[in-house]
DNA sequence: TTATACAGATTACAACTGTAATCGATCATG
DNA sequence: CATGATCGATTACAGTTGTAATCTGTATAA
């Protein structure tokens, strides 16, 4: 599986709100959230690269990158690794766990039990 | 915050258990799991203890570690931070994109609404 | 009492991370 | 054509992490 760091991650992010892309546009939607120096960026690009988390095809003298992964498959895998190691791999715990800090809003509750309806009805 | 490592982790998990507990407990702990090195688990500890995650009160030419933070206190608010970066904070969106990789047992399901239903219980 | 065993402390060391600066090639401009 | 602006590539460098070995100070056994 391919790992990738808390920065490398942001770097990814930006990719995966619209591939291909350039590495300058990929500083310009970092940094409408925050402070990233180009040189960083590049460096993190390069990084992913030669982990296979992304790839790039040549357009001119810059490259175009897009993601090798799916953000869905990956984010999945994260949210199921800490489910497994820290609730037991068991769901109703880690929402239980959740909910004992962060209130949840009426609108939350909602969303489960749409889930919820959404899944019965696929699984009868 | 107090950062952990995923090793460093480990460790704690295995104070968690039951403390205070002897650097040599610590180890027996991990073991039964998979192969932990002494060493390791020594080093760990003290990274532990310089990082303030845990403390100890001397027991004769050994310590006795306690942890400085609750289990719970710990894992939800890693939780917290997946959902919040990942899922732009939202619950439902986790157990919604959780459930199309991990296929959810009826019995997670039946968690899922016990907790729905003690929330209602407590916010009417 | 002297050697040894065992505790924690210190040191080792490479890979990974965050954060850039510098290098070398190329492209556009005066 | 000469020069500076730009690319990506390479290098830098300290802090973290994983994984241990070595050192140092006792406590204990011969």
């Amino acid at each position: 599986m391919i790992e990738v760091s808390d920065r490398e991650f942001d770097v990814l992010e930006a990719i995966w709100e619209g591939a291909p892309v350039t590495a300058n546009e990929v500083v310009s939607r970092l940094n409408k959230k925050s402070v990233w120096h180009e040189k960083t960026v590049k460096t993190l690009l390069g990084r992913l690269v030669k982990k296979g988390a992304i790839t790039f095809q040549r357009e001119g003298r810059s490259y175009l990158y897009s993601p090798c992964l799916a953000r869905q498959e990956y984010v999945q895998k994260q949210s199921a690794g800490l489910v497994e190691r820290m609730f037991d791999g068991s769901i109703g715990n880690f929402v239980a766990g959740f909910a004992t800090t962060k209130k949840l809003k009426p609108s939350d509750i909602e969303e489960l039990k749409a889930f919820i309806d959404k899944w019965e009805k696929e699984n009868d």
